[in-house]
DNA sequence: CCTCCTCATGGAACCGTTTGCTTTACTCTG
DNA sequence: CAGAGTAAAGCAAACGGTTCCATGAGGAGG
């Protein structure tokens, strides 16, 4: 029923060697012959069987992206949806299949990465999440396989990484804030395990200090990304004597949060309250008022993702141990929802 | 270095089919030998390699997932990754693990197919669309392969699929609003090959039909699943004559394309035109204002998608013939984007 | 003409499991 | 106590490739 590499041969003539070399373009095989067979294997429709070929190359030319624990939440965030869309296009060019994985809780994860590396189903993972400390990151080092970060870790130094300059982009959002004019802004976190919240409050930190900005401490208030953070954060603030007039989000999930709530109560954005925040995902230009985001390029973080790892499953020793970093850059979206001053006091 | 079955048997002093069998948990396995044995697997830290048990099972326990051609528009989609989440989940659950792949064209995508199907990598797939003519699903039908759609197809009668009554769930959003007191609905209809956009459409025809209000050819416009077609759909109705009082969007993403413009032109929702629209992504309930829309299942429509497909690969016989197509039920969310009636005139 | 290369190909072992067929060692039965 | 029956485990052949080593046929060089 299935044609495989022997029964070509036969047709052939040839020994199933022959057949594997015309099959690799090896270069000790006639032209006469690697025309013939190839011939007869389109003839057959022959394909080769991967698991065999896996079997023996000890390589399956698939990897596995990893999504964090609580994927149920985070998966509906287009975040992931863009990143994944990067991983996949690169993939698919380097001839590379893409496994999705997730688990319940980090135990389960954990089982599920391993099976994965070490029953040989994939050749390398991305794992996108940086959590502070991580069972799975030290198996992955440990065992010495091939993986990707998508964010940072300063806890490994020597492991590859594709991520922003995170600090420097709640930097440059927060100084938007200030350049408008505003001295009262707030900072809705995300999650303070995750690497991205800390480098983000600690850009916002670094712009307010720069300016000579008061930071108070129930101006920073941490969530999760997703909207009902945001919600809660805004009436938060909005019930602050003195509140902020403008607010520096860690996620757009959050902004969206925000303004719903704005507009439950009436206030107007940007007029009662600028907006900024992160990752500048497709929706963020079609809310009202669409809103003003720091574009990180996730596909462009996903698809470099794929590049790195699959670059260090092909060569692994060719890592010069300088380049573990990969930063991509960001830029400031300025739309509506920061386009106004406030009014001073 | 890596532990094989063979090291294990080697350590334990048994023969390595005995490993297997205690591995796969055989009846005729001695318990003292089966403990032992468990117990130096477990000292060993051994894995079982999935190349060599898939090449000898001729089973691979892992599906794909089939991503339209153009992916790179749609999986900007939040509709996709809900899909994708149900199907991970239910996947995870009975221990497949999931592959996910898109071509760029058509053909590409049919090598894809074929390459992971003919080389045994996957077991089934599930393809995420449904057009009317498809050298995909000749290729999965004649080589007797598993898969499911999503979506319907009616040109094949016999094939597995998870889908919405689309028909019924159009008739039920159309006749929300003729209920609301609406004459003059447009509709937003997606490319004219997918099932879906047909059906949604059909829906809405009956509907007009059965409540016998006109029904004028400029009141339908074509589409595509994006903003874009929703904001071009908009201007279109406005500057008609005798304009529509509401539409019938085929997804949520050109609603948002709608409100957009509508926003632009100083319109209001839902007092100059209602909208109800179809999937009830997340973020419908989250543009000002709300969208009412007709929530399908999504998570549910993958979940079941996967639940059929692993039922299919493992019972290939169990087909009775009659369920093949399965129904996820859809209800309507009636938010504030359709809660006005128009002035009578 | 003999030796030595090179080139194209064949043969066979191996990758790590599974599984049908044997073998071994008891236990039962008459 | 011999023969049958059975439970537990071993042997070896697959599964479909890849690759090292061997082989034979020319062609070149001396």
């Amino acid at each position: 029923m299935t044609v495989t590499i022997k029964d070509v041969a036969k047709k052939a003539g040839v020994s199933p060697s022959t057949v594997s070399r015309v099959l690799s373009g090896h270069p000790r095989i006639s032209l006469e012959t690697s025309r013939k067979v190839k011939e007869i294997m389109e003839d057959m429709g022959y394909t080769p069987n991967m698991m065999a070929k896996s079997l023996v190359s000890k390589t399956t030319n698939s990897i596995c992206i990893i999504l964090p624990k609580p994927a149920e939440e985070l998966f509906s965030n287009l975040f992931f949806m863009e990143l994944i869309r990067g991983i996949v296009t690169q993939s698919s060019r380097s001839g590379y299949d893409v496994l999705i994985s997730s688990g319940a809780n980090e135990k389960e994860e954990l089982e599920s990465v391993s099976r994965l590396l070490k029953g040989r189903r994939v050749d390398g993972v991305i794992l996108l999440y940086s959590r502070k400390d991580d069972a799975v990151i030290d198996f992955l080092e440990s065992g010495g396989y091939p993986f990707v970060l998508v964010g940072r870790s300063d806890r490994y130094e020597d492991i590859l990484s594709v991520d922003n300059d995170n600090i420097m982009a709640s930097f440059d959002a927060t100084n938007h804030l200030i350049s408008m004019g505003h001295e009262r802004i707030g900072f809705v976190s995300g999650p303070p395990n995750l690497i991205v919240s800390r480098d983000r409050l600690e850009g916002y930190r670094k712009a307010m200090a720069n300016s000579g900005l008061e930071m108070r401490a129930e101006w920073i208030v941490e969530g999760e990304f997703l909207q009902d953070s945001g919600y809660r954060a805004m009436s938060f603030f909005m019930n602050l004597p003195n509140r902020p007039t403008a607010l520096v989000a860690v996620d757009d999930m959050v902004s969206f949060g925000v303004l719903r709530g704005l507009n439950e109560l009436n206030y107007k954005v940007p007029e009662d309250l600028a907006i900024v925040s992160f990752n500048n995902i497709p929706l963020s230009e079609l809310s009202s008022p669409p809103i003003s985001s720091i574009d990180i390029g996730i596909y462009h973080l996903g698809y470099t993702a794929s590049q790195v790892l699959i670059q260090s499953i092909q060569k692994p020793d060719n890592h010069d141990g300088y380049t573990n970093r990969f930063v991509i850059p960001h830029r400031l979206i300025v739309r509506e929802s920061s386009m106004h001053s406030p009014v001073k006091k």
